[in-house]
DNA sequence: CTCCTGAATCCAACAGTGTTGGTTTTGTAT
DNA sequence: ATACAAAACCAACACTGTTGGATTCAGGAG
C-alpha cells in the first residue's frame, strides 16, 4: 500500500531549495533552456508543481539560483602565476562554464546574481586585478568590462547553435548556411563584408577571445603609463 | 453596416510584414518584451492573431525583422573624422539604440541578424577598420570583439532597469539595494568586493562605457607595432 | 495520551502563450 | 461567369507560470 504523499513527509525526503535547484540543472544539460518548465522540474523530483513554490518564490528567482550554482565551477586562479596569466585563467574558466553547460549563456547574460559562488569569483578577480597596481575604481570598472566582454563574446559565439538547436537542425550547417548567405551577397555593396565571411563564420573561437583578453590587457598597461584610467 | 473583415482585403488596407513589425516595434516601446505576444500585436492591429503567421513565419522570425529594424537607427559615422573616433561614434551609436528602446538589449543579444541594416552597420564597421591598415582577418576578429563587448556592457548595464521592471518597483531603488547588500557583506571575506561597492552600482556608465572602448583601441595600437594579431 | 500548530505537500483552476488545420471570403485573371 | 488563390478568420491544442485552498502529518504542549 502506497502511503499518501500528501502532508508532511518523512524527514530526509523532503524537498530542498537545492533539490529544485539540481533537477533544474540536469534538465537545463539535457534537453536546454526553452523546454525547461517548472512542471518539468517537478515531475523530474516526481512532485507536484505547486510544490516547487515553497522552495523557490518563482522561476526567475530559480534562475537565479541555478546561475549562481553554474558559476560555482570557476576555480580561483593559482595565485603563484603572474597577473595576466591569472585572469587570463578566470574569464577562461568562465567561458567553460558558459560552454560547458547548454544556454548557461543565455541564462546568465546580463543577470546580477549576488548569490555566494558570484561573489567569490568576483572578489578573485577583483584581488588579482587590484595586485597589479590598479586603483579600487579601476579596478572596479576593469572588472565590469572583462565580465561584459565574456558574457557577450559567448553569447554570440553560441547563437548558430541556439538557431539550429531551435530549428531541430545540425549547428555546423546553420553556420554554413550563414557563410553561404554571406558570400552570395553583392560585393559592390558589401565589399568588406563578402571579403570577411570565412573570418566571421570561423569555427575556431579560442584563440579569438584569448586574443581580445589579450587586446584589452594590452590596452590596460599602455593606459597605465600614459593617461592614468580612473 | 460593417463589410466582412474577412476574404482578400481590398488593395491598400493590406497587412505586411513591415506593419506587424512596427505595432510590435510600438508594443516594444510601451509595454516591454516581457508582455509582447503574438495576441498582443494582433490586436493593436485589429486583427486575429492567425492572420499574423501568414505574414511572418513564427515569433521568433518576428523579433529577428524586429531586431534588424531597430539597427535601422544606426548611422555611419562622418568619414571626415579620424578612425579612432568613427569607432567610437559607430558604437556609441550601436549602444544608443539598445538604450533607448526598451528592452532592445535583450532582443538583440546574441543574434544574429542578417538583415538589411545589421549589414550596413557591419560593412560600415569593417570598412572603418580595414582603413586602419589592419587585414582583413583582423579587421574581423576585432569587429566581432567590439560587438560582444557593447552588447555584453548594455545587457549588464540594464539589468537593475528589467528587474525593477518585472518586480514593479523603481530601477534607482534596485541599485540601491544592491549597493546596500554589497556592503552588508562581510568585510574579511570579501575586502575588495565591499570596497568597491560604489563603484560598481555607479550610475554614470556613459564615461565607463567609453572607456572599455579606449582601452581595447590603445590594445589594437600596442598590438600593431609589437606583436601582429592575426 | 491528546490536542494543536504549522510545515510541506497536493488538487484544481486561471489567464495567458505560440502555433496550426480548416474554413471562408473576395479581388483578379481568364 | 467561373476558376483560382491570396489573405483573412474561427476554433482548438498543448502548454506555460502562478495562486488559493484543502489536506495531511510530525513534533511539541498540556
Amino acid at each position: 500500500m502506497v502511503t499518501s504523499r500528501r502532508g508532511r513527509p518523512a524527514p530526509g525526503s523532503e524537498l530542498t531549495a537545492a533539490a529544485v535547484v539540481a533537477a533544474a540543472r540536469e534538465l537545463l544539460g539535457e534537453q536546454g533552456l526553452d523546454t525547461l518548465s517548472m512542471r518539468r522540474v517537478a515531475a523530474r523530483l516526481d512532485v507536484d508543481v505547486s510544490s516547487l513554490y515553497w522552495h523557490v518564490r518563482s522561476k526567475e528567482a530559480l534562475l537565479d539560483l541555478l546561475a549562481d550554482d553554474l558559476l560555482g565551477e570557476v576555480r580561483p586562479p593559482d595565485p603563484r602565476l603572474p597577473w595576466r596569466e591569472r585572469v587570463e585563467a578566470l574569464l577562461l574558466d568562465y567561458r567553460g562554464v558558459l560552454l560547458r553547460h547548454r544556454d548557461a549563456a543565455r541564462i546568465l547574460a546580463g543577470r546580477w546574481v549576488l548569490g555566494p559562488n558570484t561573489l567569490r569569483a568576483l572578489e578573485n578577480l577583483l584581488a588579482t586585478l587590484r595586485s597589479t597596481g590598479l586603483g579600487r575604481a579601476e579596478s572596479a570598472q576593469v572588472a565590469y568590462l572583462l565580465t561584459s566582454y565574456v558574457s557577450g563574446f559567448v553569447l554570440q559565439e553560441l547563437r548558430p547553435m541556439n538557431a539550429a538547436e531551435a530549428a531541430g537542425t545540425d549547428p555546423d550547417q546553420a553556420l554554413d548556411q550563414v557563410h553561404r548567405e554571406l558570400k552570395a551577397l553583392p560585393p559592390e555593396d558589401f565589399p568588406h563584408l563578402t571579403a570577411v565571411a570565412d573570418e566571421l563564420t570561423a569555427r575556431t573561437l579560442d584563440e579569438r577571445f584569448r586574443r581580445g583578453i589579450a587586446l584589452m590587457l594590452n590596452g590596460l598597461e599602455t593606459g597605465r603609463t600614459s593617461e592614468p584610467l580612473g
